[in-house]
DNA sequence: CTATGATTCAAACGAACGTATGAATCATAG
DNA sequence: CTATGATTCATACGTTCGTTTGAATCATAG
């Protein structure tokens, strides 16, 4: 067996096609640009994945996989820790989120270079991967779902449910856009350098989602069909 | 002259492209399959356009200069409103995000198709649509960034910045991924049928941005990243 | 009417795409 | 050592891409 070489090739694939995916979306990144910046040839990738679509869905099961266990041991200990009671808004957001931003930290599950790949594509989705991902995470959203529902008895629970939604597209926005907001807006952020800026993002967001899920419900407008 | 034709074309050609880039992403949508769906031929789009990437602008332009000139109509008439005292919080926020949603409703000005095609966009910029969005948002951000900094004078500026990044996710998210949410997370919300959908959405978000807006400002922990 | 400029059309261009092939090269077992 | 299977390699296949071209068709002016 040889397979010293072999799991080489294939990380250094995965390597250089989470970092063009992210920096170009799927569509824009050729496979030749992928083969290029690995140092392997061309055929490498069909040779080890099959197809461009199984890498890149071995891309992001790579770092999901471990991502999604995460969140549920950092649900698992705060529900121990609880003893049946339901557990804080923070608590699971921190779980969810806390856990996802962590993982920048740890260039072992990819980094930053993940975390934007990740966060561009949830709103840029081929319809292929929308279906994987949609599989992946099933179970860990179903969970969050049940325990902000038990966090959160006196909201609907399809206000829940957006919020969430919002949640999960200022995590997205923030993390994918780090350089996208200062080229949009040309805005100067005075202080902190790359290194010093995902410290200080992280209990920026956690704030701003707590503030957002916490926010009093929503007046509806009086012509609408719900009476007050 | 013949500008019935010609005009008409144009037009063919800017919405069969506006809904196939929200569909499919501006690498995902060939001319083919836009001078196939606005039934011209194929060389119109290079004849009336130059390029696929001028065209791609003249989508964008087509909207953004009534969304922004809107912006900033509203933003007048608070402050003509305020007669010079600081603006509320929730009125700079509907200035700004309540404007674009409300295009949402008028098929005028692109409605919910184009408004997808803009939260997507934010996310998956090329390089060359980015620069774009730069030059034709930047006094709109400029004249926002102000009110909000007299509006919130206890707040950090750099965390205003933030802040606003933030809503700007949460709301390109919303708009872009009203069935991607329903994809990733297989979440059934009970109400609400489509039409209903928009009108419960623009409360809901407004309440979720004011609120984190407004939230506590994070503390800082030199010492752990970890809340709890 | 004819003349003219704007627009549309079918057809083709070279380039780049994802993928497939078969020979060359490698590491290891016997 | 040789034999064997795994991996790498150069090369080519068929498609599709954005763009270009020059002739055909149109609407209008004189």
């Amino acid at each position: 067996m040889a397979e010293a070489r072999t799991v080489d090739t294939r990380e250094r694939i995965l390597d250089a096609a989470e970092r063009l995916f992210m920096a170009h979306g799927y569509e824009g990144t050729s496979m030749r640009q992928i083969t290029g910046e690995a140092n392997v040839n061309l055929a490498a990738v069909n040779y080890h994945f099959g197809s461009k679509e199984s890498l890149m869905q071995e891309v992001f099961r790579r770092r999901l996989d471990w991502l999604n266990e995460e969140r549920m041991r950092v649900l698992d200990a705060y529900e121990k820790e609880a003893g049946g009671n339901p557990l804080k808004p923070s608590q699971i957001v921190d779980g969810f989120f806390g856990t996802l931003l962590r993982m920048a930290d740890e260039d072992d599950h990819g980094g930053m270079t993940f975390l934007r790949l990740l966060g561009r594509t949830l709103t840029e989705p081929s319809e292929f991967i929308r279906t994987f991902l949609a599989h992946e995470y099933k179970p860990v959203m179903d969970r969050y779902k049940e325990v902000l529902f038990r966090a959160l008895p006196e909201v609907p629970k399809a206000e829940i449910v957006w919020r969430f939604h919002f949640m999960l597209g200022a995590t997205s926005y923030a993390i994918a856009g780090t350089d996208a907001l200062r080229l949009v807006t040309d805005w100067q952020i005075e202080e902190e350098d790359s290194t010093d800026r995902l410290d200080r993002l992280v209990p920026r967001l956690m704030s701003f989602l707590l503030g957002g899920l916490r926010a009093p419900l929503p007046q509806f407008d009086p012509s609408a069909v719900n009476p007050k």
